[in-house]
Parts: structure tokens; C-alpha cells; sequence
DNA sequence: CGCTATGGATAGCTGCGCTATCGATATAGT
DNA sequence: ACTATATCGATAGCGCAGCTATCCATAGCG
């Protein structure tokens, strides 16, 4: 194979497929960690600049983070030698903070998410969660759908086998180096794809609950 | 009880915390409906208007739909005048529109994710889904992760249950008229619910799973 | 030696979700 | 009735986020 130069702006660009100005953007913003500088007014890039760019486009495209979370995230898998409980927790703690309340949740309310949770089985009823979850069910209620706060039992049990699944996922993983970046790619895409697979499973389940229906395959761009 | 002239824009503002240049805001762009015009500068407001409003500001801030997405659920349950199978469909066919693609996935990879989801059960293979669906997988591939691809089978079964238990929770519920709006109240907030249980599952589960502060770093590089 | 690319800094642009202002009415309080 | 306040509808502007464009001195490349 032929020799190659440092890898510099440019060719991350072509192996990314994100312009150059955005990369200069991510650097600056403090996503990208800089390069190696070969000279005053030169800097090389490794292999390792290209994958970060990646992940930094699936949190931001399909993630949809703000950009002060993705760095957030990033500076917490840079920062630690090695991945833990604790940084799972922060890295879903961070990932939370990003999502707007909405609506404010009383602290009775709070008290009373936090006893569900622990009766399902959620012995870390970290406070960013639980205020989160005690936010939504604040919105049913307030939306006069207090009936719809039933469906938190059913969800809380299946999102902690979901949560198995990721974690057997995340441990069977040999490359211990970059569980870090696992775990935000599982955490984040995880979330995507849960979403959208209940989205599709609403559409297969709902054809068989309402069978007045024609069935319209609805094949709309 | 004592008698209430029509119902203007700032009683509408007072119940619900809005700001009146935003409720003229969301009337502007369609979301809220026009209220009944009384006399040739005035026009009158419902408790439906309140109700509403409550229901943008869930989906704006809750679900963090834009707008234009907001609107096209709105007038889908609007327009209809019975909640059907095809409704729910084109619900969340919007909400899936809000998203950005990201990665796209190409002809083999989209027929394997429409097989993959027919050999669990999936019915209803519709573009959209299974495009968002294959979308996320092949931005696995691209970073790297094909291990992780696996766990769209677990997740795909949990996604039915889920849907189960949504559709369940809507047949019960005996107000058929407002059934149309209580499917966009579980599609969008159901969704940051389960997101959120999700979250937090990762903590508790985490914490079983890394044995505190024993990770193995023997052959670390 | 000229051409392009780079690094680094700074300024600008676009889209979105509101806000603010305005003038002409309408209603409310006394 | 009369003044103060609110409303309607239209239009313009603001603030933020996420890029994108421009500049210029220098580096590399043929």
C-alpha cells in the first residue's frame, strides 16, 4: 500500500462525508479532541478522529442532542480509564438533562414515582429520572388522562428488561477499551431504535385491535 | 353559578400559563383552531381551546416535535371523525417523519429489516418504520458496532408488548370521542415515558453489573 | 514557483419558536 | 358616557442553535 501523509482536515472530510467548516465547528466546540501538530501551523489526524466524527453525527442525527450534551458525553467516556456503573449513570444523566420538563412535577408526586419505581425493582431512583418520569405522568393528569398513568407498571417492568439486554449486550463485548463509546452508542441509538420499533408495532397491533378497518397499504413517501 | 361572558384570549392565556403572543402564535400556524367570532373584532374561546393548547404544549415540550409535525397530527384528528386502525398509523407515521434519517440504509438492508420484523411478528411492514428502523442499524454498521445490531430482536418483541398494552389501555377507555387525542397523548408522551424508564433501568441494572470499582483492566492496551 | 489545502479566527447565515409592536376596535369599570 | 384596558390581526423582530463562509498567513505538492 502506498504511503500516506498525516491525515489532515480534508481527508476527514471525505472519509466522514461532514464538511470541513463543520469539523473546524466540532473542534471548536470542543467535541473532536485536537490533532497531533507536525508543525507550527499543521495538524494531523488519526483514524481514531474519524470514528469520534461518527459517533458525534449519530448523537446529533439520530439522537438528536444538543451539542452541549454530546460534549458532555464525550468528555465523560475521555475521562475516565474505564468504564463503570457510575458513568453509565452519568452518561444517562446527561442524556435526561437534554430533554426539556414541560411540565413540574409536586414533590408528593416525586415521593410517589420514586415508591413505584422501587416496587418494580429500581433500586437507583436517581433524582433526574424520577423527576422526569413524575414530570410526565404531572402531564397525563394535567391533561385529564389520569387513566393513562397505568400504563407507567406495565413500562416500568419491560424497561428493565430492556435494560438486561443492553447491559448482556455491553458485557459481552471483549474490546474493553472502547465500552465507553458502547455504551453511548447503546444508550443513544438504543434509544432511537426502541422508539421507532414501537412506532411500527403500534401500526401492526392496532390492525388487529380496530378491524373496521380497511386495510390501507399506506405505501406515502 | 355565576355567569361568564365569552371566553377571550386571556382567560385561555390564565388557565393554561401560555402567553397570549403564543397562543396568537399557535392559532397563526394552525394548531389551535379559530374560536367562534361573536361580533367583527372578537371572537371566543372554548374549554376545548384550553384543552388544546394543554395538548400542543405536551407535544412541544414533551415530545420536542417541531410544529409543522404538531399540526399535521392535530389536523389527522381533526379531520377524522372516528379513530381508526389507519389513523393511529398515520399518527405515528408523522411523529417518525419528525425524526431525522441520519444513515440510510440501503435496498438489501431495508427488505432485511422488513423480514427481520415479519419473523417477529410485524404486520405492518410500513416504509416509514422500517426505513427508521434500518436507518439506525446501518448507522451500527458504520460505527463499528455490528454486535450490537443484535439487539433488535429483544427489542423488537418487547416493542409488540409495549404496543399491546398501549392499545389495551386505549380500547378501555370509554370517551370515544376524545380517543383520538388520548392516541397522541400515549404516542408522544409514551414514548419520553418509556425513554425515561429506560434510563433509568440502565442505572439500577448497571449497578448490579459492575461489580463497584472491580472492572477488570488486566489487559487493558 | 505557482497552486491548492490548511489552520485558526471571526463573522454571517438559516430556521425555528416564539415576542414585541401597532393601529383599529371592543368591552369593562365607574 | 367616558376613559382605561384588552383584543384582534398583521407584521416585524429577537435569541438561540447549528452550522457555513470568508480571510489570511503558512505548508505542502508537483
Amino acid at each position: 500500500m502506498r504511503y500516506e501523509g498525516p491525515v489532515r482536515i480534508g481527508e476527514l472530510s471525505k472519509a466522514t462525508g461532514i464538511p470541513v467548516p463543520t469539523i473546524k465547528y466540532y473542534l471548536r466546540e470542543g467535541l473532536l479532541p485536537a490533532g497531533e501538530r507536525t508543525h507550527a501551523n499543521q495538524v494531523s489526524y488519526t483514524a481514531e478522529h474519524a470514528q469520534r466524527l461518527r459517533l458525534i453525527r449519530a448523537m446529533v442525527q439520530v439522537g438528536e442532542l444538543p451539542i452541549g450534551t454530546v460534549r458532555t458525553m464525550l468528555a465523560e467516556v475521555d475521562s475516565a480509564e474505564r468504564p463503570t456503573d457510575s458513568m453509565l449513570g452519568r452518561l444517562s444523566g446527561a442524556l435526561v438533562a437534554s430533554r426539556s420538563p414541560g411540565a413540574h412535577a409536586d414533590e408528593q408526586e416525586l415521593a410517589e414515582t420514586a415508591a413505584l419505581l422501587q416496587r418494580h425493582g429500581y433500586t437507583r431512583t436517581d433524582s433526574v429520572h424520577v423527576r422526569m418520569i413524575a414530570d410526565v405522568l404531572a402531564m397525563l393528569h394535567r391533561l385529564g388522562r389520569p387513566e393513562l398513568v397505568g400504563i407507567v407498571d406495565h413500562y416500568a417492568d419491560l424497561a428493565l428488561q430492556i435494560a438486561e439486554t443492553d447491559l448482556a449486550t455491553l458485557t459481552a463485548i471483549e474490546d474493553r477499551d472502547n465500552l465507553a463509546e458502547s455504551m453511548i452508542i447503546g444508550s443513544v441509538l438504543g434509544e432511537a431504535l426502541f422508539a421507532a420499533l414501537r412506532r411500527a408495532a403500534h401500526a401492526t397491533v392496532s390492525a388487529r385491535v380496530f378491524p373496521e378497518d380497511k386495510v390501507d397499504t399506506s405505501s406515502a413517501s
